[in-house]
DNA sequence: CTCAATAAACTGACACTGTCCATTTTAACG
DNA sequence: CGTTAAAATGGACAGTGTCAGTTTATTGAG
């Protein structure tokens, strides 16, 4: 769960082969250093921690140098999300891997990736859906936003056996028991969802089921 | 839809009633009017756009006079969210008043109109789930929370057919695959989602048999 | 090696925010 | 009518994102 070493190979920039630094660079490899204190703000005081200028402070430059690198506070979200998505995509694209001949327990292991993920790291999880944080339309978000998706879409076009008809709405429809439930869960929400250690497990075994059904329904 | 009407019985402060005026109080009903006034802000710029400072200069009082009635922005925020989490509660028992014979019908009317307020009011829907902006614990919020719930609880808890072991995992997992599917496509994700014309009134078809499933299901 | 070019980083400023403070205004009540 | 207490005011403060002008350091050409 490095997320440090995700850094490197974000944004189609392979920071590893950069060694020379650019004119009137001074600091070493500030973007990413920015990147990463910006994700340790995340994670301990959620996205309303992470501002510009407490980046910039926790990394020991001036306010204003993080605008060389992320134009507008957007931007560094955006930045972080995607770091955190394809952290996601590369964990769930994972777990599937050799299942491919098990539908369902592929299935099982997606929505599992997905629980783990989201609870054990939920500043992360949450600041991929904030619209109105983050530049949704990013070509990097896209990417890793389609890895996600379309590894459960693969998952879903295997079943030769089952006559299918509508491939990407089941999709849609486990994806959103998985997230609404993670979703209702990391809001709070909910009376029954409060008691963690007793429900969780419940709750996901039901669930995990549920999915089995969708996957299994004959349309 | 009249959500200032709703106004007049939040907080369990019947203003109607209220004609006289406080000591002090130059303003009618400041309280009130800075209620509408967030709900407008809300609904035309989203809950970006609903600051304090907004919502004086809007309602034409002092940057500082929302504090004699709302302490924190957080009040604030919560305050509007008990005004939209009531309209809410008020129109899902509404829906499913005289359907208590048919339950699964009565399920569907709880999704149909749970769709319809987060399409019809996205802002509006997306505010009550926001855990750091608003007082989760907000007396009023939670009875109005409770309220949805039950609502759909007691339409499980009528199906004496069936076996029924788990009800509350039950409603769980309806109301995640609902609010799953809202949150994905307010917040704009999942490339299929975006075509709204033409893919919505399939995806709630789906959903809806899907929930109608999880009630049937023998668990 | 020298030195201009250039991108990075810095300092300063502006408007805006939430929140606190002291002050003034206003309506209700004895 | 005067007192009182709550409401509303204006000012201030620290913090934010963003913009502008300036300085600095590295690169690469002469």
């Amino acid at each position: 769960m490095d997320s440090v070493s995700l850094l490197s190979d974000m944004d189609g920039v392979n920071l590893k082969t950069k060694q020379k630094r650019t004119a009137g660079q001074k600091h070493g490899d500030l973007r990413i250093e920015l990147l990463r204190e910006g994700l340790a703000l995340l994670d301990t005081q959620g996205v309303e921690g992470v501002t510009i200028r407490a980046v910039a402070r926790n990394t020991g430059v001036a306010h204003s140098a993080p605008a060389n690198h992320f134009p507008t506070k957007q931007a560094l979200l955006t930045a972080i999300a995607a770091v955190v998505f394809a952290n996601l995509a590369d964990l769930t694209v994972k777990a599937i891997t050799g299942l491919s001949d098990k539908p369902e327990q592929a299935i099982q292991a997606f929505a599992e990736t997905c629980f783990q993920f989201a609870f054990d790291t939920p500043n992360r999880y949450q600041l991929l859906w904030q619209r109105q944080l983050i530049d949704q339309d990013d070509p990097v978000i896209a990417k890793e936003m389609e890895r996600v998706y379309s590894a459960l879409l693969s998952l879903l076009r295997q079943d030769h056996a089952n006559h299918r008809v509508d491939i990407e709405t089941d999709a849609i429809a486990i994806w959103s028991m998985i997230h609404g439930y993670i979703s209702m869960r990391l809001d709070g929400n909910l009376v029954a969802a409060k008691d963690t250690v007793t429900n969780l497990p419940r709750h996901k075994a039901i669930l995990l089921s549920l999915i089995d059904g969708i996957y299994h329904r004959d349309s």
